[in-house]
DNA sequence: TAGACTTACGGGGACCGTAACAATC
DNA sequence: GATTGTTACGGTCCCCGTAAGTCTA
């Protein structure tokens, strides 16, 4: 018993006529009767009730009927979700972000996947990167932001951002007269630090090992809005991706010289296969890059 | 979308591995393989993600694996309502016997058809002939008893008895001397009638016309033992098909002449397909009586 | 004679088995 | 080298289409 048995069965059952049932199956009569023929056979009872010009069911057939319509209901409901998953009309998204591309940057991108898939479940939250990449070990998340250059061997991911950082002061700050700054001078001024994500502060204690100096922090934060409201009130300097304060006249934005800059990957474990709907965001990610690269253009 | 696919794709599913979900469907990895990717294919997403030494089931796949299994039980319960049916573990008869071969002969009868297929539903019921054949034309029997000779042209069915109909006196009547009596004498005699089934008074009322006499009905009930009380008591005679009387001292049994031979069938709707379980019950009956014929000789 | 089902036969595709190959430990 | 999965190839069986046959109105 097969489900294309099935399929004729319930066809002959509902038009009680073969050759009607055949048209509407889109092959020819004779099939139908061999199909029939064979699951008769097979379950060794009769299903029909062979009258002069048509057919009805025998109490057997009607018993088979019954089942019958629910199997292929069950397969109608299991390829429907199947074309739903691969349309990304079903599934979900769990993606770990740094603070300030969470800020600064997916909403705009996450908002666009979300009017091009609609009906996927999304989860987007925010830790530092020491904590996204646990996580996704862990498989709490299945994606998030971490570091190209020190993305952890058991992780896979695709580059999709490159970024600066530069120090941030008051454009009333004697720092705002400069274009460029070292990151051993920038270290020596009073420092607000965003500590959200470790990486930064990572930067700070390494250079000032180097230097073999004390590191000059007066304040720490994860709430960016803090910070800048500290940095604009002339309290001291931060450093910050060039995004989060492009655009606001209270800050000026300092390259450093040589420039640090940071590559961004969204990665997910290597052994791991990426659902459809976290695959779609990926390329939708890369892609939206692509684009916005060939606009700036 | 095959029932067959789905069978492979659970067996690897639960045991995680294609070799040994091979092993377990009795066939080589290869088709395993080659199965699943078809699958895969067909659906345009992967279902397992391929590692070292086992496979797991992707986001999509334990999707697929929940509805495969609802898939497959519902065979599976198809399947054995099917098989309960062909081995009669499932099914009803419903059946119309008439008084006297519902008390005489069908008792023994169907309680070893009961002995053979335990599960099956039973309604036997009695009526009259003539009812029997209308509750049958309404479908509101499967199958009944009537006369072989005069079985309506809508219905069909197969002889399974024949039993003779003799003038029943009581040992002490002083009809109870003779061996035959024709059946002209017997109608003069003080009658007592069971007026059950129609047919034997049918037979007396075409007799009487026939002579042109009045019957000389004295009691008429459809109560056999009170019948047999007042033949008993002598009150007068009846007549009986022979089983009822046979091995009872009190009564005395004479044939008519000529004999009187009614020939029983068991029928049902020429239209109507019989159940397997109504079926096998024909069988059953036909069988036991060729049986029976074979010991006695 | 027309309409409906059955039977017989041939072709194409699906599935299985064999065998060789690739990859990982 | 042993185990596991993939690919390639050939054979068999199932299903479909064509064509002829049977039955009934």
């Amino acid at each position: 018993m097969n489900s294309r048995q099935l399929q004729v069965f319930v066809a002959v059952a509902e038009v009680g006529n073969f050759t009607k049932a055949a048209r509407s199956l889109n092959i020819v009569q004779p099939a139908v009767s061999n199909t029939i023929k064979k699951l008769e056979e097979e379950l060794q009872m009769s299903l029909f009730m062979r009258k002069d010009k048509s057919v009805s069911l025998t109490t057997e057939g009607k018993v088979l009927l019954k089942n019958a319509r629910i199997i292929l209901g069950q397969f109608k409901k299991a390829e429907l979700e199947m074309v739903e998953l691969r349309q990304m009309e079903r599934g979900e998204v769990r993606l770990g972000v740094t603070n300030t591309l969470g800020m600064y940057y997916f909403p705009k991108v996450i908002e666009a996947f979300k009017q091009r898939h609609p009906n996927l479940n999304f989860s987007v939250q925010v830790f530092g990167m020491r904590k996204i990449e646990q996580l996704i070990e862990e498989d709490q998340l299945d994606m998030g932001v971490v570091m190209l250059e020190n993305m952890p061997n058991n992780m896979t991911g695709r580059h999709f951002l490159t970024d600066e950082i530069v120090a941030c002061a008051s454009v009333l700050h004697p720092l705002a007269q400069h274009e460029t700054i070292t990151y051993k001078k920038f270290i020596r001024e009073p420092l607000l630090v965003f500590t959200g994500g470790a990486v930064q502060r990572e930067l700070i204690e390494k250079t000032c090992k180097a230097e073999n100096i004390d590191s000059n922090v007066i304040f720490e934060t994860n709430l960016i809005p803090l910070i800048k409201n500290l940095v604009s009130a002339g309290h001291g300097v931060t450093s910050f991706l060039r995004p989060v304060i492009e655009g606001d006249p209270r800050f000026k934005g300092i390259s450093f010289n040589p420039p640090i800059i940071f590559d961004f990957a969204i990665a997910w474990k290597k052994s791991c296969h990426l659902s459809m709907a976290n695959q779609a965001f990926v390329d939708f990610l890369i892609d939206y890059e692509k684009q916005k690269k060939n606009t700036n253009q």
